[in-house]
DNA sequence: AATTAAATTTAGACAAAACTAAAAATAGGT
DNA sequence: ACCTATTTTTAGTTTTGTCTAAATTTAATT
């Protein structure tokens, strides 16, 4: 398994295409910012090794193979990402590219011994859940600020856009995971949101309010 | 910087081109269990960067930048064997191979960390020494065990060859870096030894006599 | 059903890193 | 100084992964 193979692999599944959903060969280069030529080859290759299904012009899925393969490398990303947090003092914004390198690493004994010293944790510092070590995922009943109702109250578990600059954006304004959020007040004209933060009251734009998961408290 | 190019480096380091010492592209290939055909062409990639002199037919050496390079990679492997060991109980037989690996992980920040969460080791767990950022090195006064003259206390510090079998081998028979030693005797016949380690009476071979380092005591 | 725009694939090329086989240079021995 | 064995390089090929440009298929519109 190449290091290329894997991040086909890797993004194939965030697109959707774990659940034999398929994936065209146009969105998965764009994804990778690659050519879709390229994404023609790559699926040849691994409809080869049995790792998707591909029928010309109609695009890809991940077989189960293929989607195992997929867990695998997203728990080492995830783990890493935590590893690099929780050990190494790095902030959530510097992790992902280093964990970009990181997955690709060939060690079953090291990313289990990672996961125990971590303490097998569940969600990685973006609040995205780690798969187990047989593939399973833990999902959680989240959802995004910019649906909850006015006067409900949650808790900020994860973004949805891990881009740099929203992860410093929301350092900059004491935006946490883990925070507790409620709803005051929405505003009709641009969707913005008055909300509490940790009793604190803020305004928010509803590009932000899209892009942050809550955890709706029962 | 490729990891190809990175292992051609540090291969040349190890094999002494590091002093301005011309070095064989058989023997680089050799070392690298690669062809020498395929050396020659790395040769002239890595001279067009300035990080080797080539002469042809002359073999290579390492320019300062060329050793700089070496010494970055030479210190990353050897701080991911002490995490290994130290952070995740990897014995001192499984580090090489996962270290290969990590060693061409780019990210100053992750390895300064990794070098500060290990409190700043100064050898790893062959005992060999471990560069600094800015790459110097700190030798030790270390002779190998087959050199102590008879009757002579010392410790031992490091192990020449650091293949798995040697290293399972010292295991089983409880030779591990820390332990005193004392020369009792020397057999002219087949030069092997009879020594003390940690008060307990042993007879060693020249084979393993002449692959473990020991740091005489004054 | 025919036309056309968009998506997708094919064909051919390229760079990196390796190989094999043939050619060239070096070094040792007479 | 010449011959020869060894070392080293060159030339040409292969594999992986990418690209561009051209051809093909699909899907949408009339
Ligand atoms: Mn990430
Ligand atoms: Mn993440
Ligand atoms: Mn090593
Ligand atoms: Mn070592």
């Amino acid at each position: 398994m190449t290091r290329s193979e894997e991040n086909y692999l890797k993004t194939i599944f965030h697109l959707g295409g774990g659940d034999s959903k398929s994936i065209t060969t146009n969105a998965i280069a764009e994804q990778m910012e690659t050519k879709p030529s390229s994404v023609t080859d790559m699926a040849k290759k691994l409809s080869e090794k049995g790792l998707v299904d591909y029928v010309r012009y109609q695009g890809v899925s991940l077989t189960g193979a293929g989607v195992k393969t997929a867990l695998s490398i997203i728990r080492k990303h995830r783990l890493w990402e935590v590893f690099l947090v929780e050990k190494l003092d790095f902030t959530w914004d510097e992790v992902h590219e280093v964990a970009e390198q990181l997955e690709h690493i060939k060690s079953e004994k090291l990313i289990d011994k990672i996961d125990e010293l971590l303490e097998f944790p569940k969600y990685d510092p973006h609040g995205d859940p780690i798969p187990t070590k047989d593939g399973k995922f833990q999902e959680r009943d989240e959802k995004l600020l910019s649906e909850m109702p006015i006067n409900s109250k949650g808790i900020c578990v994860g973004v949805k856009d891990s881009s740099v600059p929203f992860l410093k954006f929301l350092d900059k304004n004491k935006i946490a995971l883990g925070n507790t959020i409620k709803v005051m007040d929405k505003e009709d004209f641009d969707n913005s949101l008055r909300i509490q933060m940790e009793g604190k009251e803020m305004r928010i734009s509803h590009q932000i309010a899209s892009n942050l998961y809550v955890k709706k408290n029962d």
